[in-house]
DNA sequence: CCTAATAGATTGACGTATCAGTCAGCATAG
DNA sequence: CTATGCTGACTGATACGTCAATCTATTAGG
């Protein structure tokens, strides 16, 4: 409204200026043009998104969010990736592949080492997590309000990371050290296990260390899972 | 587009015409004038939203799903509740007063028929919640993409069942039944591997019951719970 | 017992805000 | 000078919440 005369002969250059006194510091973004500055470029915006999309969740984050986050502009995002939808699939892809690159390292050291336990393979996991609880609400907790277009997608890393804890669950029934129950669910029990409280801890942050809430898991899977025998880790609670 | 000239001329009575013939089996909804015909609507309308809401998700979901889905107008949903997060918070409230008043009569059971062990206690919760699958994805699972505005009740509501769950936990510690650990730590287990194995469930129907999948995850627990004796209820497994 | 008037339950089109994705233009490295 | 990384205003679509109009059950009046 009011007199609009002017302003429908702005032109571009004016709509497009910058004021350039306002926040001088980190102005001027350096160019990537190779495809080393890219992928670093690509690696910066799924940082950015991992961070918010596990802060404010899937829907109530906007590209403009990620942007802000990762010091870019808004339409610099769709120079980088086809659509949030793209963004978020690669960004589970990803995450996906840092949690199998860490479960096959373990699984490596369980058979190479002799000394490495069913304990202390567990607890390497659980202690993974705890690390990184923004991959635990990403990968594990978003899948439902997500709709659709994830499900899939997020059910199959699931069964991935459960079918791993099932080949470490079988490593130690062969050699003896816990018993023959079904591993396709111990492995799902412990994957629950470990998500529920990473997830929860990240919540309520309640006093306990990870060391402590870790050693409780196991010993209550253990004293499940261990033949029994006379005294072989009796658990003396309290 | 077009001759617009007898559009703009159309009544009021004209744009709310019903087509009589479409489908005259489920028209003229008889009013809710009583409050207790009204709260009958508000039920309809809260079993319409808990339907859509568990299958589509909260932002997935739109007033006029659940219009719809309760065969009522989009209007009418406001007519009920102030807006969609004032619904969603008190299918919230019902959902947990249901599940409060299951574990409440469980304990009741537990307390009043010496017959009750523990095991029973945990089966008869995992079935409950097996039974409401719809239930588990509100309550549980929805928490993260729902954002700020939802966590604080959705974390209360769980502590709430976790809590619920530690007062049994402790009672078979009275008992005797089971060990002396920290209870609210096995309670959350317990509270993690049901309602993980009701989601999972949900979603792979792979070929188990749900009676073996309760026996498998209570053989689980109990093996680390019970108190070490000769021979209680060992595993025999395979 | 029938008809008119009122209350309030019901409807759906509209206003408005948000946000994904587009695009025309800007700016810098080579 | 040119290619292309980068920018942010703009567009279209979606969906929440509003509201004036409509309809029906109940009450008041003849």
């Amino acid at each position: 409204m009011g007199s609009n005369t002017k302003e429908v002969m702005v032109t571009e250059q004016q709509k497009h200026q910058k004021s350039n006194d306002a926040s001088p510091q980190e102005r001027t973004l350096k160019r990537a043009i190779s495809d080393a500055d890219k992928d670093v470029r690509r690696s910066e915006i799924l940082a950015a998104a991992k961070r918010v999309f596990s802060t404010k969740g899937f829907h109530s984050t906007t590209i403009a969010d990620i942007a802000k986050d990762a010091n870019l502009s808004y339409g610099s995002i769709y120079w980088y990736f086809d659509s949030k939808d793209a963004l978020f699939h690669e960004l589970m892809t990803v995450e996906e592949q840092a949690l199998k690159d860490y479960i096959y390292a373990a699984r490596k050291d369980a058979t190479t080492r002799p000394d490495q336990s069913f304990q202390a393979a567990v607890q390497a996991t659980f202690e993974f997590f705890e690390a990184d609880k923004a991959l635990v609400k990403l990968l594990f907790r978003d899948s439902y309000a997500l709709g659709d277009r994830f499900e899939a997608h997020l059910f199959r890393i699931y069964e991935g990371f459960v079918g791993d804890v099932e080949a470490v669950v079988t490593h130690y029934q062969e050699k003896g050290e816990i018993i023959d129950a079904p591993p396709h669910l111990v492995a799902f029990s412990i994957a629950a296990l470990i998500t529920e409280f990473a997830h929860r801890r990240l919540e309520t942050d309640d006093g306990l260390p990870a060391s402590v809430v870790a050693d409780f898991v196991i010993k209550l899977l253990l004293e499940g899972l261990l033949p029994r025998r006379k005294d072989r880790s009796s658990g003396q609670s309290n």
